[in-house]
Parts: structure tokens; sequence; C-alpha cells
DNA sequence: TCCATATGTCGACGATAATCGACATATTGT
DNA sequence: ACAATATGTCGATTATCGTCGACATATGGA
């Protein structure tokens, strides 16, 4: 990964609701939500967090697929591995080895979709 | 941590510059290096540095002891671990145990400092 | 004490980001 | 076709951030 993506991605984290949105679609897994849903959760208006979205789509951090008249956004797992492994990189470089078991946990099946309807 | 906390440490790592700061340090490990040192090594202005310095120690990423007449600035692996479980509590908590032998390897010792004048 | 070295602080400027009203687009049902 | 629902886009305003010159503080040596 370049630096430049990483800081992409890091920005694209480093505001409140946008790390809301971050968290409340791991919750989800591979089920995601909707962007109306989304936006309730977080108590942003609606073309607030559409904003909001398309930068943490954009640094490749959640997908979208039309549903209807939603369009459902979930966790894109690539993203997150990226960042970790970029984080840690330079950080285990002794054993980079002990760093694969946590990135292959991160597979999208070791998330759980638990609750639907909380707020953060 | 709370939510606001881990806004502050991504948005200190959301910034090309202090990136290249984190990952310098993250390389030389207990050992540190001189704020005169990092300044030249990613190539910023001595007073550009330390604002940059403060906003990272700021968010509990890094710490700085006086030596003589230089600030030895070095990683708080303390803050690093606690963003990487705060970014994985809400993905793994299937399985919230598989996470810590990660932050365990994070400790001080797993890091090696190995070139002490390359650029980034 | 005086000077050189090393780093921090202040203030101002330009750049970037966050927010939201108003309008636009897409989908579904009647 | 029309209305209702769901979401996206645009534009303007305000706030926050990054940068750097100028000055301030701290340390060590002559």
């Amino acid at each position: 990964m370049e630096i430049k993506a990483a800081v992409s991605i890091l920005a694209a984290l480093a505001q409140e609701s946008r790390l809301r949105v971050f968290r409340l679609l791991i919750r989800h897994g591979e089920a995601g939500l909707a962007a109306g849903r989304i936006a309730s959760a977080v108590g942003v208006p609606h073309n607030t967090l559409s904003t909001h979205l398309s930068i943490l789509q954009n640094a490749g951090l959640v997908t979208s697929r039309r549903a209807s008249r939603s369009i459902i956004y979930r966790i894109d797992f690539d993203g997150m591995r990226g960042l970790l492994a970029y984080l840690l990189e330079d950080c285990c470089r002794a054993d980079h080895a002990s760093i694969e078991p946590l990135l292959a946990s991160l597979a999208p099946d070791c998330c759980q979709p638990n609750r639907t309807g909380d707020l953060p």
C-alpha cells in the first residue's frame, strides 16, 4: 500500500460520524445496512451522511449495492486488512509472520452480525 | 477507549508527514530519535515538525525525553495497541481472544531498531 | 557571560474539510 | 403519468488544519 492510500483510509476514519458508521457496519457484517438506516442510527441528515459514505467508499473501506429503492452499504474487509497490515508492517518486521494469523482471522466470516437497530 | 480518543489518534496519523514520522519511529523502537534527525529524515522545517510531534504526542502515540540539547521521541506502544484493539473490538467480538496474541506481540521488545539514517 | 546548538511557541495566511438547504435522480406502487 | 420514498449532487458558509517566518526558551561549551 502506498502512503497516500493509507492517509486516505486514516482520514476517512478520523471523523466521529464516519468512525461510528464504520463500526456500525462492522457489526452488521456481510448483510450491510441501508443508507437511511445508517443516517438515523448515527443521527446525521441524509445528505451529510451521503458525503461521509462516499468518503468511506473512496478510501476502500465500504462497498455499496442497490436493493430496490435502498442502497446497502457494507464493510470492505480487504480495505481493513490492508490498513492493519500497513500499520503493522514496520513494527513486527522481526517476525512479520506473527501478524498473518490476525489478518487471516479478519476474514468476513469472522464477524457475526448481532444487533440491527442500535445506536452506537 | 472513547471514540473521541480514537478519532484523535486516527487524525494524528491521517497526514502524510506525521505518518512518515510514526513509521520512522516504529523502526527505531525504544532508542527513539532526536527531533532534528526526524525533521531532516522526513524533510520538513523544524518548527513545522514540532507542531506535528506535539499532535502525535497529544494523541498518545509518541513520548519524549530530553537528552542534553536534543529531545528524543519514541513510539508509545500502548497508544498503538489501544488503537488496534479499538479498531478490532467490534470486528472480532465473536472470538475476541484471537486478537490478544497480536496485541501482545506488539510489546516494545518485538521491534528491532535496524537502520538509523534512512529516508522513508 | 556570551555564543552556538536544538527545539518550542506565536501569529498570520492559504488550503482543506464539515455541514446543510435546495434541487436532482432513481425506484416502486397506484 | 403521478406521487411517495430513498438517496445523491451542488453550492455556499463556517470551521479547522498545515505551513512557515519571526521570536522565545533551554542546554552546553569557550
